[in-house]
DNA sequence: GCGACACTGGACCGATCGGTCCAGAGGGAT
DNA sequence: ATCCCTCTGGACCGATCGGTCCAGTGTCGC
């Protein structure tokens, strides 16, 4: 095929990513069938094993990929503009809520839904830590940059990052963003 | 059967609940066949759709209000003789450590394990809230009852228990448990 | 034109899924 | 002894699971 763009990604890999991400998100891994990202996807079997070698496991590998790398986007637009750290945690905070409200409330860590689900899987498991820990140094990153102590910011990155690991779970339980929105209040009322 | 003891639960119904609550807890909710559940409590096919008509769901019901007590009594258990909240908090944070690590690592919230999985259940949904508001009011009583302001106490056990939440999942990445051992320096660090 | 090659379409596979059904087993109560 | 009723054991079901395999199909370089 080779497409009009240069020889990157054919179309098919890209459905089959973010078909994928989006199912394990809202349903988890063992939760959401082949067939049924196949069918999402518009794509047959056939391409699926031969983009993925692995079937189902490589596809949760690059899915994650592909959500971390939105993750990060969010974390960039969202203290790249901010004055001050808190400004950017607040903003991210809000953010996050907006798109829990938007995708209707069912919906989970799109890591942990891929990636922490089935029986203990060490390259699931590292791949999870792996862009944790991204996520982790690109909030510690802006936090330094905003005058944040440097020998802090590693700190508050982590609290900050799971704070919202913690009200996700929260609000979807209660279907409801609220935690999300009070993280800052909760973590800067000093 | 209706045993020794008074004519409460026979044995084989327990051990199918603490079967499946252990088992979603690893696994998660689609992870976990019944017939694995029925190997694990050593039961037949008949026994569990005798004890649950709906089958899986209402074990997964089951298994969540098991596990939920088992957290009450922790929270009990780690409150109840301590002399300050911020005692009662880390030592409830180190208590959960340490069952992390006993359980060898790769573990979920019992909660989210058995309930958020699979496609939007309703009834898991209003289950999962009703667990974790019950574990945020036990955690708000002690508050109260140690002294801190009766206006800020729902706030600080919901702060809490999110952090464990959050602690957690970032402890399973990480295959260590110093993330919930280090909530309480976070929370309390003022 | 012509092979080479990347990709697609889908038939097919054995295994396992969750669930149904029913014939007993076993122990009260009368 | 007989009935009753709770609980067990397991055969059986259709559906779906993830995965394999291969014959096409289209598009290149040559």
């Amino acid at each position: 095929m080779s497409d009009i763009m240069n020889a990157t990604e054919p179309a098919t890999r890209d459905r089959l990513i973010t078909t994928a991400a989006t199912l394990f998100r809202k349903q988890g891994y063992n939760g959401t069938g082949v067939s049924e990202i196949l069918t999402g996807a518009n794509a047959p079997k056939g391409s699926l094993y031969h983009h993925f070698p692995n079937g189902k496991s490589d596809l949760a590998i690059a899915a994650a990929d592909w959500a971390s790398k939105g993750m990060l986007q969010i974390i960039a637009d969202s203290f790249e503009p901010a004055e001050s750290y808190q400004h950017g945690a607040t903003t991210l905070c809000h953010k996050l809520a907006k798109f829990f409200d938007i995708s209707g409330g069912w919906t989970g860590c799109p890591i942990s839904s891929a990636l922490f689900d089935g029986p203990s899987n060490e390259e699931f498991r590292q791949k999870a830590e792996e862009i944790y820990g991204r996520w982790i140094r690109a909030v510690e990153y802006h936090a330094i940059r905003l005058g944040e102590r440097e020998d802090a910011s590693a700190e508050m990155a982590e609290t900050l990052l799971l704070a919202i690991q913690g009200s996700w779970v929260l609000a979807r339980a209660r279907n409801n963003s609220d935690s999300l929105r009070k993280i800052p209040s909760r973590l800067f009322r000093g």
